[in-house]
DNA sequence: CTTGAAGCTCTAGTGGCTAGAGCAACTACA
DNA sequence: TGTAGTTGCTCTAGCCACTAGAGCTTCAAG
């Protein structure tokens, strides 16, 4: 039996979180003590490792809660699980690719003001227009 | 003068986030006219065009209004607003470090199902179980 | 038996919008 | 001048995924 400090520790999700998790139905509600405390089993303690690892992958907790949902289930778990993942990788790599025309731009913008410049200032005016930008971002 | 839709056609930003920004102090409140609907100037849709260029290049509402405050000053306006936006792009680069680390292991989890396999589904092993990871991701 | 850490519930706030209700005003056409 | 349809207005509430704080109770160590 677990407190739920004692889950936070060892998964690294703070404490609130935990409790909030439960609030929305994420996390199963663990038993209380006599006092009213939560005390969760080694099955919560695994949930909140999977909760954690899949937030860390920039899942959403509605995909998680789909994940959550296929395991233990037979047949074509894997297939839809699959899915969620690799819809996962597909929507990374597009921010990816987007968050590199972005650091482009930037380093262009930045590179206007290296050598200091007189009263104007060409970040301000790059900034505010974008007909100067080399690609499409945004 | 601009009504709030031509502004928002003109700009891309949708019309209840242009009354956002007006209620945030973002956007300086605009004219009305006699039927107490919002008539902006140019001046208004420059700054608009301005917000809306830098939030499509990752910067928060916080750095635009600094980046906004700086504009039409003397002095050190350049190197202030040089500074943000480099900062923005640090942030941007290390945004994109995270997600390639992401993208990598996503990918490793998604080629455990490539053949499929009977049963249990390594997708979900791999998602509930870190010490799997190749990086240190999250 | 006391003290301090850890737990509890509840409310409210964050950023950056978005949605909807229920109206008023403007515009184009007959 | 009438009317229909679009656009505008304010206001409240909701989204995601938490985070912070108040004010209280319970637990564990010495």
């Amino acid at each position: 039996m677990y407190t739920i400090g004692a889950m936070s520790k060892a998964t690294g999700v703070k404490v609130p979180t935990i409790r909030y998790y439960e609030e929305i139905g994420l996390l199963d509600e663990p038993g209380r003590n006599a006092g009213n405390q939560r005390r969760f089993d080694q099955a919560g303690m695994d949930a909140l490792g999977f909760i954690k690892h899949a937030r860390d992958l920039g899942f959403s907790l509605d995909d998680i809660r789909a994940l959550m949902g296929l395991d233990g289930q037979l047949g074509d778990d894997c297939a839809e699980a699959d899915q969620i993942a690799r819809s996962q990788l597909e929507n990374v790599r597009e921010r990816i690719a987007k968050l590199e025309q972005l650091a482009r731009e930037l380093e262009r913008i930045s590179h206007l003001c290296d050598g200091g410049n007189g009263g104007c200032c060409k970040v301000l005016t790059a900034l505010a227009d974008h007909s100067q930008c080399a690609g499409d971002h945004g």
